[in-house]
DNA sequence: CAATATTGGAGAGTAACAGTATCTAATTTG
DNA sequence: CAAATTAGATACTGTTACTCTCCAATATTG
């Protein structure tokens, strides 16, 4: 198909097409002259996955990059895969001392062997200082509870990453990483709202 | 204290503090002559507030001073509460009407009794159809399952709410739904890494 | 008490981001 | 052959979250 039928099937402006494939989100159609390419559905894939992490993903269009560099060109081990991704994803990889030391401490208390640096530790340690800062209450049991349920579905998850060939396994590992988290956090705030109207009703 | 104290305490360059205060973010502080304000600790609390929903909550300088005037100035019944708080959260309020029809199928499943026109519906539709444009496998019992976790938490957390003030009861119900988000984000990230790692090493 | 520093308030300027628009030359299509 | 489409490049736009500059009015310091 050419680039006007690529934009009326996806829904996505030829201008922004062409943004897209500019910053290399998107490989270049097949040339078939100088002012004519060919894009299959492969690029149409494509292109509905770059906006499913610009949207819900909430990704920006330099950290796509780097993601879909992951998918495109997967480690060759699978030990990394992970690895690798968090990196891509995560903001700044290091913040306040404190922050990241209360992080370790509740990595180490579950038992959890991350490799060091990982940016997600610094993003929970900001997540700690943030809860902190507000004020809140924890539930019983606080972190830790939030953290085994949590681990309980990731064994799952990993589970379901196939082994059979490494990119399908980095793209089930590293797409299953980003697009889980908005349906968690939907979920989440639909079962606070069922939950706070059961308890409120009868209050 | 005055502004430069404010700012050296907080972290917060002066020139933010002013942007925040005519955003009507942060509250004024007492005016002790023409060119002189004091501000107390409630000032830093609020300051830090701000920078935690800005920062781990990524909400939008708009979006927290919605968030802000809930918490300000708390609807009469809790049952409005969380309404009121993922309404001021939340993208746009509808998207595509079939993405909103699963998301609904999905609710009712779980036999979730929602506000319609929940922006978290809309949201979870948006994240089904990202999930789905991707092409992830899901774990078995699929959405159900990280639901149904996800509400045992949730009733925990409502019961975490204290009743004796609607003024705290808001703020610990709204800040929570917001600031536990990055949490559980960040505590996944973890929780994957760990059990890839666990996975591999032996497969 | 004079010199220097700080402040509130307002408006303009900035950097990053995600597009959009415009233009040109080369094809395609009708 | 005239009209439409395209690749590719460059420039422009709108939004967001600041950041800078100025001014007059104080406050502080020597």
């Amino acid at each position: 198909m050419r680039i006007s039928e690529l934009s009326r099937r996806s829904g996505v402006p030829t201008a922004t097409i062409k943004y897209y494939l500019r910053a290399g989100l998107l490989p270049a159609g097949m040339r078939t002259s100088a002012t004519q390419a060919q894009y299959d559905d492969s690029h149409l894939a494509r292109l509905r996955l770059i906006r499913a992490l610009l949207g819900p993903g909430r990704l920006s269009i330099a950290t796509i990059g780097e993601v879909l560099a992951i998918v495109d060109d997967p480690p060759e081990s699978p030990l990394d895969l992970l690895g690798a991704a968090t990196h891509a994803l995560g903001g700044e990889p290091d913040g306040d001392v404190d922050d990241l030391a209360q992080a370790q401490q509740v990595v180490d208390r579950l038992g959890w062997r991350i490799q060091t640096a990982s940016p997600a530790l610094a993003d929970l340690g900001r997540a700690l200082a943030a809860i902190d800062e507000a004020q809140l209450t924890l539930i019983d049991g606080g972190v830790q509870r939030y953290a085994r349920r949590l681990a309980e579905l990731a064994a799952e998850e990993v589970d379901t990453v196939p082994m059979d060939s490494p990119e399908s396994a980095v793209r089930q590992a590293l797409l299953g990483t980003i697009l889980i988290e908005p349906l968690l956090v939907a979920l989440r705030r639909l079962a606070l709202q069922d939950a706070s109207g059961r308890r409120f009703e009868q209050g």
